[in-house]
DNA sequence: TATTGTTATACTCTATAACTATA
DNA sequence: TATAGTTATAGAGTATAACAATA
């Protein structure tokens, strides 16, 4: 018998992604699916999605702000940002509140309801990053906070030289 | 006037997003956004899409494995995995092989032309993957890279104590 | 004309469930 | 009965394009 094993007929753990692994970005994928569905799974019991805590935290920390730049802020389109706010609204947790001379766009802030809800949920989630993350030291944690944070910025170095 | 600025009238670029940054789930998933789009962008010349991209690595690296393998290697579903080899198999790229003494179940392999791609789209990749982390050390890019595997991989530490 | 919010639509990715043909 | 592959369908998330109201 030579070393090659016979997948065909291996247990399903069997087999091996070394290639794959070798590159970040499999890697950041595999890495997010995991984090985002314990993300998901923290907020589901406050009513709250990744987008609508995210939306949530913006509207606090920029009071007053259009839909439009949340949706600069977010990353997202204008007409997704209409179904975000929507859901904030509808929970009570945001208000589109009317600004006097422009009649064109609102002040998104939110209400006591949602500052109440946001320090429950923050700490929420801070806990549970917390225990995601307990396997690296506090350097770590940061370091890979950081990296992340510049990977995620609005460049994207694609072809700019 | 106090430190507050007036968000409603301030230019979109001004919206400050400091308390997300500090998760590493929103930096994580604002950094996949960006590196799958650069992922992508450098695939689409081959004629490959992120998940066709893994499948045939992992393909090659196991060769004569079975479709549900496969899924299992990529974290997805049995359903998914035929859209992926279809695509691969109509690209010449992979082929589904019948085995001796068990008609259910088919041995994926690369063809040669699968091959042959294979070795100029990674070294493609590799090239673009550096370049996405030119700010980084060698020693922080694996560092990265080893904690995002880590993230990455079969358990979620949802709830288990 | 340009901008803000809105709506309708479509596309990508993936899961679920039901089906077939084998085992 | 259980398994491998397949198909149909549905849902989440998001983008694009067209539109109305307002600037």
């Amino acid at each position: 018998m030579s070393a090659r094993k016979a997948a065909s007929d291996a247990a399903p753990g069997t087999i091996s992604d070394t290639v794959l692994r070798q590159f970040v970005g499999y890697n950041m994928k595999r890495a997010y699916i995991n984090v985002s569905a314990d993300m998901s799974a923290t907020l589901e019991p406050f009513g709250l999605k990744i987008m609508t805590f995210s939306a949530l935290a913006i509207v606090l920390e920029n009071p007053d702000l259009t839909q439009t730049q949340l949706g600069g802020a977010l990353g997202i389109e204008r007409s997704g940002v209409v179904v975000l706010v929507d859901e904030l609204e509808e929970a009570d947790l945001i208000a589109r509140n009317r600004v006097a001379g422009n009649r064109r766009s609102y002040a998104l802030r939110a209400t006591v309801k949602g500052q109440a809800l946001w320090k429950k949920v923050e700490a929420r989630v801070r806990l549970h990053e917390a225990r995601l993350l307990a396997n690296l030291t506090d350097d770590d944690k940061e370091s890979l906070r950081a990296m992340l944070h510049g990977l995620g910025s609005t460049e994207g170095s694609s072809d700019e030289k």
